[in-house]
DNA sequence: TCTATTCTCGTACAACGTACTGGAATGAAG
DNA sequence: CTTCATTCCAGTACGTTGTACGAGAATAGA
């Protein structure tokens, strides 16, 4: 057989993907590269979102072939991952543990927080997202650590961890979804109409009292704050 | 123009969707309806997954064409929020609310657990979700009544209620996908033993710990409820 | 019976992910 | 330099998706 059934990357399972196997000493060289081809959609996301991200339009921004992006990710699910683990690398890797783990907690919420905001797409991707790469590792090792004066044990902390960041993520998609309602005022106004309909109908008491209140006047992040502390200072070492 | 554009309930903004028209006095009568759609396509996605739901499928359930789902939904995403609201339904509208409204809440927590076990596809579906329809509403009037006694505003009670179920969602999420992870054993294994490598490389020690230490002898209930405990006590009046 | 209305659904199309495959580039071997 | 295995590039093509279009069937008021 003189032939693979594929070439480049795309026989690695999930895993071998992060262990990087060195260039082959034979063949042509390689015209692109995973980081160039990664950052391509990356940016296609955060400027179009990531319905946006197509095989073709990838390619057309790195200026390759659509079936050249094969050679550098098996499928597009794994581009995503790649995806992922390089907008991960934007979380700083080293941070001061300050000892005062319920606050450094806080702290690396915000940044995860940031890093959502900066990259709108990042919370649906992460639903998906199998195998973290290098540099979630990276980030999760620093959690762990600023966790360790908690007393927790091991397990329970890469599982607060997770839970963590499934909290940023679902309040972000909160976030940016009430702005994507602002800004289509149509939609918005008729799901307005809609639940005051359905609140004026005297079978949901509850929700026209909450309708009727004031709209509060705090910024999302007093918003955000005020629901970590509600969930970190109820993590409790027993 | 002896055409409208479209038929059916297609020319219908996303709320008024749940505000039901009444049949029309003229015209062929509906061999279908919404109610049997959604269930054939809940069914569909709670067998084969979510993935498995496309037009083709579902009308194939139903025994109608493609195209005659259109008149009972305008599009697919649509037939998502109908299937979202139509296993919220399953949820307990009327719960006795005790007074305890911490306990009352975790009950509700695990009901919604229930629920997104039941229908694993669940949680990724809210994350698309745009308006709650009339069972969502009767969930949510209910949660707020539960936590009345808490002394939190109406806002902050809505929100909370958005947090909770986003929370179990992605605690659910996560649980399905290292079920799913113990069936697919072969990818299971290569992504463990791509963690040990990396734990190997001495660079990431609370990973090494975290990984050394043995696996855990819980039900998924009980670590569920260990961490709704915290994030439920966590939440402060003040 | 006529006609306006409403629903059904076959056909068709654009966009998608990606399998296939032949050709171009590269480095080692002779 | 030539030869050749190896590796990568990318055009073509296929199957699947959501859904626009429009002709025909059913229904009810005139």
């Amino acid at each position: 057989m003189t032939r693979e059934t594929e070439g480049g990357a795309a026989d690695v399972g999930p895993q071998q993907l992060w262990l990087g196997s060195d260039r082959p000493r034979r063949g042509r060289r390689p015209a692109y590269s995973r980081e160039a081809i990664t950052a391509a959609a990356v940016s296609l996301a955060d400027a179009e979102g990531l319905e946006a991200v197509t095989m073709r339009a990838v390619a057309a921004r790195v200026g390759a072939g659509v079936m050249s992006l094969y050679s550098y990710a098996p499928d597009k699910e794994t581009l995503l991952e790649l995806m992922v683990d390089h907008v991960s690398g934007e979380l700083p890797a080293t941070g001061q543990a300050t000892g005062h783990w319920r606050a450094d907690l806080k702290d690396i919420a915000h940044q995860q927080r940031a890093l959502m905001l900066r990259h709108p797409w990042l919370p649906a991707a992460l639903a998906t997202r199998r195998t973290p790469g290098p540099n979630a590792l990276a980030f999760l090792e620093r959690v762990l650590a600023v966790l360790r004066p908690s007393g927790l044990d091991a397990a329970t902390r890469v599982e607060i961890f997770a839970q963590l960041t499934a909290f940023v993520a679902g309040h972000v998609t909160h976030e940016t979804a009430q702005d994507r309602a602002s800004w289509s005022a149509g939609r918005a106004a008729a799901e307005a109409r809609y639940l005051a309909a359905v609140a004026a109908d005297g079978h949901h008491p509850e929700l026209a009292e909450a309708l009727a209140a004031p709209a509060r006047r705090v910024t999302p992040e007093a918003t955000f704050g005020r629901f970590l502390n509600r969930l970190i200072d109820g993590l409790d070492t027993g």
